[in-house]
DNA sequence: TTTTTTCGCTACCTTGGGTATCGATACCTG
DNA sequence: CAGGTATCGATACCCAAGGTAGCGAAAAAA
């Protein structure tokens, strides 16, 4: 059992500040916007210094991916069939998105990724991939189906927040669940 | 019919540059993706010295959208009923995504506009209004009921394009299509 | 006490958007 | 042809922000 898992590390342990630059990152990005949410600020309002954030993150879009990931959790895959679960799910990621700081820090990642590859990378592996393996297992659907399912509710949802700065009323997200169900339960 | 227009402004006249520029920055973006395709780049791919570029038009993303309805044009609103007028509508705007750099262009540019108010303002109006105005009256449809419409179009077309760096095939715009229409035909 | 690793700090590099300035040039008008 | 005006290209520059290097200090384990 002390083969495998070294018991600990040698040398000075990490402090356990990730909880606290997570909440610095969604708080700095819900003030000044994704853009003006530099690094530099996030450590600051964290109390920690800008070498540490980098010490634990790669780039500024690993740290908000871990961040979104961290803000999350895992989906609530709970619904009767097919349709409450599409439902259910469409639901919570709107509400996700709407919380503050939560879909300017993901519109702006996702911006980022797109003339990034690496990041592209990282926000598929680390991010899209868990959510659509399990949106797999649940609505027993094929991969292509479900990617297609993602492109629809997330685009729209991010569109909408891009274009306005504002998220989605819940009447057209009510429009988007009536729109994608049919769908899918043909 | 000479007092209201002036004939001409004094001093010297503009160079016919602008075709050159766009063609540039299309180009440019194809080869190097938008976030390298800085407006140096451009303005050396098209000959023309980055000030010019600067004195035409206010800042990188102005640039882009100028480009972009360029690159569109306008809206081709042919078909007999509302169904046809929407199915072209979707496959004209995923087509032109599809062309080599305006995917790219159209993804990045609005990723900057989502930290950046003043842009976000510049691709509204210069950019969404037209298109939005032109499908309420082909449509009649009342506006939210269009913004809900290029949200769900546009969104899952740049989503895909932002997360696979390639635009979506042929078989998903037709899912696409057969997703939509019946959410507006009741 | 020595070793190992992280910490905060400062200084720095690089890229890229955007601006200021200046001489040269093109066009119109008198 | 001379003068006025506005654009052109070129160079130099400012600034913000992502990211890195180096260093002494601090926190653990051995």
């Amino acid at each position: 059992m002390s083969s495998t898992t070294s018991a600990r590390p040698p040398g000075r342990p990490r402090a356990g500040v990730n909880a606290v630059v997570f909440a610095a990152t969604l708080r700095t990005v819900r003030e000044l916007g994704y853009a003006r949410a530099t690094v530099d600020r996030i450590a600051a309002a964290a109390g920690v210094a800008k070498t540490t954030v980098y010490r634990r993150w790669p780039s500024k879009g690993a740290l908000i991916v871990d961040c979104l990931l961290d803000a999350f959790g895992p989906a609530p895959l709970e619904g009767a069939g097919q349709a409450e679960l599409m439902s259910s799910t469409i639901h919570w990621i709107a509400a996700k998105i709407s919380e503050p700081g939560v879909g300017d820090a993901f519109a702006g990642v996702f911006s980022d990724a797109v003339s990034d590859p690496a990041l592209r990378e990282i926000l598929s592996t680390r991010l899209q991939d868990p959510y659509r393996i399990a949106l797999q297992d649940a609505l027993d659907e094929p991969e292509n189906r479900v990617l297609f399912f993602i492109d629809v509710v997330v685009g729209t949802l991010l569109h909408r927040m891009g274009m306005t700065g504002e998220p989605m009323v819940d009447a057209d997200v009510a429009a988007l669940v009536e729109m994608v169900l049919p769908h899918f339960a043909g």
